[in-house]
Formats: C-alpha cells, sequence, structure tokens
DNA sequence: TAATAACCAACTAAAATAGTCAAGTAATTA
DNA sequence: TAATTACTTGACTATTTTAGTTGGTTATTA
C-alpha cells in the first residue's frame, strides 16, 4: 500500500465522477476542467482503474465513464491499489534477500503495519465519505442556524 | 500524509533501533547492516528523525542513537511524517487555486480522508506493533504446541 | 460522414527517491 | 594529548516515479 499524489489524483477523479455523474457517462475532459488534472494523465489513470473493473467506459459523442459498482461498494484502497498497480516488492518475501532473523522481524512488522492500513481504507467506500462530508456540511450550516436564531430572538 | 518506501525505510529502522537498543546507544553501520539500508541514506533519514525528536544521538566511541520517548510515545504517523517534511502543499489551500465549488469539494474529500488516515497511524505506536506482533508469534507457537500434544496424545 | 470521446503508445520534463563521496566535528579512550 | 570512533553536513549523482505531451486509432452517434 502507497500513499501518493497519484493516489489522490485517482480518488479525486473517481470521487469527481461519484458527484457530476448522475446515471450519465462523465467525459474525462470535463473532469480535467474541474480538478485541473491534465486530459492525458487521467487517461492513464482511468485505463488501469478500467481494467481493475472500478469504472466502465462508453466510447463515442456523449460518452465517457461510469462507476462500475456503486459509491458504497468502491473503496478507497481500492481505487489506490487499482493505479498504483507496481508489483510493490517487499524486500524480502519469505525467504529471499533474508540475512538473518533480525530482518525477518522488521519486515513482518511493516508487513503487519501495511496489512492494517489497507484494512482501514478498504473500509473507506467513496459513498461514505461524500455521506460524511455532507453530514458535516449540515452541521455547520444549522450551527449557523441556531446562532442567527439565538442571536434574533434576543 | 504520504506513504511511501521512504516511511517505510524510516519504520523498519526505528524498529530495529527499538528491538536493538537495550537501552544502549544502536550504530547506524548495525542498522545499516542488519536492515540492508545504506548508511547515508540512515544518516539523512535519521537527521530528521533527531529534529523531530524521535531519537537522540550520543557521540563517540560507543555512541550511537537512542530513542528519544518511550516505545508507546513514538507512533508510526510522527516517524512517516519526520522523513517527508516537504510541505506538501494541498493544490487549492483554503483560497488559492480554487476554480469554483466543485474542485473545492472534491478537495475537502481528499483532505478528510487524508486526517482520517493520520489519526489512524497516530494510534499506531511502535511498542504497540512489536507488542502484537510478540503476541501473534505466541500465537503460532502454542497452536504448534496444541498440536504436538494432541498428536502425541493420541 | 463528420464530430466526439475513448483508447493506445512512445516520448519527455520535472520531481522524488536512493545512494555516494568527502571533509568536517565531537567525544572517548589509551 | 593523540588516536580512534562515530556522528554531521553538504554537494553531488543515478534511478525511478510522476506528470504531461504528442499523435495517432477506433467506436459511436447524430
Amino acid at each position: 500500500m502507497r500513499l501518493t499524489t497519484k493516489g489522490r489524483y485517482a480518488v479525486t477523479a473517481v470521487l469527481d465522477l461519484a458527484l457530476n455523474s448522475h446515471d450519465k457517462p462523465v467525459n474525462l475532459s470535463d473532469i480535467s476542467d474541474r480538478q485541473a488534472i491534465s486530459l492525458s494523465y487521467l487517461e492513464q489513470l482511468f485505463s488501469k482503474l478500467r481494467k481493475n473493473n472500478i469504472v466502465k467506459s462508453i466510447r463515442g459523442p456523449g460518452g465517457g465513464y461510469l462507476l462500475n459498482a456503486s459509491r458504497d461498494e468502491i473503496s478507497v484502497a481500492h481505487i489506490i491499489n487499482a493505479v498504483n498497480e507496481s508489483i510493490e516488492l517487499s524486500r524480502c518475501d519469505g525467504r529471499a534477500n533474508c540475512h538473518d532473523g533480525k530482518q525477518c522481524l522488521t519486515h513482518n512488522l511493516w508487513v503487519d503495519l501495511s496489512t492494517r492500513i489497507n484494512d482501514f481504507l478498504d473500509n473507506i467506500s467513496i459513498g461514505e465519505l461524500i455521506k460524511q462530508n455532507e453530514q458535516q456540511a449540515n452541521d455547520r450550516l444549522s450551527s449557523i442556524t441556531n446562532t442567527i436564531t439565538v442571536t434574533t430572538s434576543q
């Protein structure tokens, strides 16, 4: 599990897609304009997202991309792993490269941690992210409304 | 919060330090040998770790590095943030670069996620990581022992 | 068939990662 | 105090990844 700007671009783009597709395909030019990510870089990212069944494509005029599952079924971990598809070889995989017990030990500790981070991000769906964000926006709004109410009632 | 091989090197090195320092300083050459990380790269990493008060150094013969706090007080997030010390500018910080409401929206969603990841890693101390790993090792050991017991009792 | 938008591949510039080298400084021990 | 050990610092380099560019092709729809 790696967490870099590349993953952030991908998560941002999928969030944009989820927010702007109302059951209609969203084309990459629009995402490119809204999120200020170059079209060709988006093409590279969406090629991987499509191969990993996170989005599906429709060609031709009026075409674009659609989520290939519900918002709640697409996890942040899924998106990030899709675009970072490199073999992510841990330096000591089982037997090779393992000079002594000590190296294996910290290697295992790192793998444990990596698994925990992956599990954590696998439990955050983009639907949940959006829902939580809307909730926070509502909270802020109602706290402003309350303030106004108190002020005017005095 | 970025999660790259650089951070992994740093966490691995601090774990090695925690495991091999029995209240005595550990020198970087030894960590370099055990973890197969180049000495000068370790020097760069530990320079940042020291400036962030994660480790302290003792010079001269028999010198090296010590943890600057207890195992349970040093979090994984702390280590990773120390070595990734770059300004990590988010593209749209508050007002600037924000073309329209949509960009701000996905930006906020990303910031939310980033905060959640940071909180998560801030709650994992290297002491906890090591303890959990020892526990798992014991579990595996006792399950083997149990198997042997069952087998021999038949 | 003309416009649109996905798909593809090779290439390049810039940045980050990983490592090297060399000349220091500080602390300890003999 | 001289020699040793080990950390400190900075400049430099190679490699990899990131991000973007160019120039196409294929499929679809109006």
